[in-house]
RNA sequence: GCUGGGUUCGUAUAACGGUUAGUACUCAAGAUUCUCAAUCUUGCAAUAGGAGUUCGAUUCUCCUACCCAGUACCA
């Protein structure tokens, strides 16, 4: 959800400004590489109507090969390797970098060691002086390392002692020392992949990015970053970082588990991991792909008015970074409800019978179109997802086998049924009917209920008689005669 | 711990120095009805605490509290 919605608020400011969506799939990390996750990516975005301008093409593949319409391709990190290396170099020459032989083993070593005194240890300009770097190291044993091993990193040298001032689009005004951050590493020699770090600045110039919108836990590395673009001597981008979404309840943001344990999909679509748990997708539980975008849309964001149901178009003209809101949105599984009910109130009986007939086909019911419009109109207003249709009503396609015990024995007594199966059989209007005899409305309108329905709730006697007619209505009525005199 | 960010009804938010602090979801009550929903009406409910600046602070500044993020050869 946090993923899609970041994708959204990219995507609409975009397309409010007349400018290109790209996809561009940030794969440096071999270790965490997830089959399928691409994929799954792209079909999310397309069922949102999030459709990129450049990165993907008509058949829903990464572009590998540049483009007159995907001239930034590949859009792979993991098919750019050969490009980040010089960009890395680049910056040891402009002795903004270094080149770091510290194994991963030591480095944890003296987290440890520094974790047991109770202090944190901090690869910056304090302690480099003292680590194996090529800042430390004699030139030619620099030269023999770089050539013979494999397993050094290149590290951004962050200088000491200087404020970085940012703007935030939604933020506004950030500073920073920076003597607080630390030596990030930028590329890694044994895998030649860069780090998010070097790979987000490189690519965000070489694509022309103009605006970063992401996660606000990327604020902490933005003077890294804005120190990157100056290393480079190119324009920066502008950048806004946006609210987390948090737990219902508790807490802490909305995590993948969340979700199954407080009845709500926290993915767009079902997800099956590596070890076989499946996660519930908006989409498989029936929520429309326009309600999901707008209940995303409104997660940390309004229009200043008091709109709530808006088109994607609607978003896109409406959008704006200033009222984004600063902290965090705890998401709200009922309100996401009532959007998509809200939604399938919006849409026509037809749409909606196209959608229910799968439903009812799985149940074994097989009728005609019409009909299913009709039943639509009728249970419309009860419904939050198409699925409901079934749950609310099924008796308007099959007959009740059995009956709600309570309402039974409420009102199935032989003197009601009596009445019930005379005001049917009469084919009559029904109140003026009962009215007329002056029985009691409540008690024989339940009992006829109970015979249509099966129980002693639901649509009203005129509907569900309009849907299955009179001449089904007087058979139900007789099954459950049948069913008093049994017991 | 350190660094940064945040804090308006239960939840999402509006009010960008002057309002009886608005709206939506949820919840409650009433109306309606043959029941249940739906619908309509009404109601409950908030500026974290403390200093300051100001004629006047939800809004600006500072302090405290709490929440969140980052602190990886992850993104």
């Amino acid at each position: 959800m946090g993923g899609v919605r970041t994708a959204l608020y990219n995507y609409l400011y975009a397309k409010q400004h007349g400018g290109d969506f790209i996809l561009r799939i940030e794969d440096t990390d071999s270790q965490r590489f997830v089959p399928g996750a691409e994929a799954y990516i792209i079909e999310a975005l397309n069922w949102c109507g999030i459709v990129p301008d450049e990165g993907v093409d008509e058949s829903g593949k990464v572009v590998s090969e540049p483009s007159a319409k995907h001239p930034h391709a590949p859009y792979r990190q993991s098919e750019r390797r050969a490009i980040y290396r010089a960009y890395a170099e680049e910056l040891v020459a402009k002795g903004w970098a270094y080149y770091a032989f510290d194994s991963s083993e030591e480095l944890a070593a003296r987290r440890a060691a520094a974790e047991a005194s109770g202090q944190t240890f901090i690869y910056n300009y304090e302690t480099r002086g003292a680590l194996r770097n090529s800042l430390t190291l004699p030139a030619d044993e620099v030269e023999r390392l770089l050539a013979e091993t494999t397993d050094w990193t290149v590290r951004f040298k962050m200088p000491e002692g200087r404020v970085v001032a940012m703007d935030d689009l939604i933020r506004g005004h950030v500073e920073v020392s920076t003597s607080t951050l630390d030596d990030k590493v930028l590329w890694k020699r044994a895998d030649e992949l860069p780090t998010y770090h070097l790979a987000n600045i490189v690519d965000d110039h070489l694509m022309e990015i103009t605006e970063v919108i992401r996660g606000e836990e990327w604020l902490p590395s933005l003077p890294l970053h804005y120190l990157l673009y100056e290393a480079f001597g190119w324009e920066r981008p502008r950048f806004a970082h946006l609210p987390l979404l948090l737990k219902p309840v508790g807490n802490g943001k909305l995590s993948k588990r969340d979700g199954d344990k407080m009845g709500f999909p926290v993915f767009p679509l079902n997800w099956l991991n590596s070890e076989g748990e499946t996660y519930r997708g908006y989409r498989e539980d029936g929520y429309f792909p326009e309600a999901f975008v707008n209940l995303l849309a409104f997660l940390g964001w309004n229009p200043g008015d008091e709109r709530e149901i808006m088109s994607m178009q609607e978003l896109i003209n409406a959008f704006s970074l200033e009222h984004v809101s600063k902290s965090g949105a705890k998401f709200n599984p009922e309100k996401a409800k009532w959007y998509n009910k809200e939604y399938l109130r919006m849409k026509s009986s037809a749409e909606l019978a196209a959608l229910y007939e799968p439903i009812l086909k799985a149940h074994g019911v097989v009728c005609d179109r019409a009909y299913v419009e009709k039943v639509i109109d009728v249970i419309k207003d009860r419904a939050t997802f198409v699925a409901d249709f079934w749950t609310a009503a099924p008796y308007l396609f099959v007959a009740p086998t059995e009956y709600v015990e309570k309402d039974l024995a409420k009102f199935g007594t032989p003197e009601y049924y009596a009445m019930a199966l005379e005001a049917v059989e009469s084919g009559a209007d029904l109140e003026e009917f009962i009215r007329s005899r002056e029985w009691p409305m409540g008690k024989v309108m339940n009992c006829i209920r109970l015979a249509l329905t099966g129980s002693g709730s639901g649509l009203g006697i005129h509907e569900i008689i309009s849907c299955i007619g009179q001449e089904e209505a007087l058979r139900r009525v007789r099954a459950l005669g049948e069913k008093i005199q049994q017991s």
